[in-house]
DNA sequence: ATTGTGACCTCTC
DNA sequence: CGAGAGGCCACAA
C-alpha cells in the first residue's frame, strides 16, 4: 500500500459509522501500527486540513475521554458533535463508551 | 543524519 | 484507586 500512515488512519476514521466512537490504540493497532497510538493523534493533528472532513470528534482515548477536545475548532464542538450523533458525553467523557465504541476490525 | 515532539497506551508501585 | 514512568512510530526543523 502506497498510503501513507495519514492516509491510513483517514481511510479508517472515515469509515466509523455515525454514532460509534474507537480508540486511538485501536485504529493504530487495526493499521499495524501496533503500540503507536500517538500517531494516530498526530494524523488526526491535520485531520482539518484533511478532505473530506473526517469525523474526528469520533475518535477519543481508551478511557472515552475527549482528550483532543481542545484540538477542534472549539472545544464544546466536540462534544456537541458527538451528543448530535447521539452518543452522549459527560465531564468530557463518552457515556457507554464500551457500548458506542466500534471496533475496526469489525469492518475490516 | 540527528533531535524533539506528539489528539496515546500499558505496566508497575 | 491514583500517580509516575517508559515505549512506541512517524513527521518537521
Amino acid at each position: 500500500m502506497d498510503q501513507s500512515f495519514y492516509d491510513m488512519v483517514f481511510d479508517l476514521v472515515r469509515l466509523i459509522p455515525k454514532g460509534r466512537v474507537t480508540s486511538y490504540g485501536a485504529i493504530a493497532r487495526s493499521i499495524g501500527a501496533g503500540g503507536s497510538a500517538r500517531m494516530v493523534g498526530y494524523a488526526m493533528n491535520h485531520a482539518h486540513l484533511a478532505h473530506p472532513a473526517i469525523p474526528a470528534h469520533r475518535v477519543v482515548n481508551s478511557t472515552g475521554l475527549l482528550t483532543g477536545k481542545f484540538h477542534f475548532a472549539t472545544p464544546d464542538l466536540m462534544q456537541e458533535l458527538l451528543e448530535q450523533e447521539g452518543v452522549l458525553v459527560k465531564d468530557d467523557k463518552v457515556q457507554n463508551f464500551k457500548q458506542h465504541f466500534w471496533d475496526p476490525m469489525d469492518e475490516l
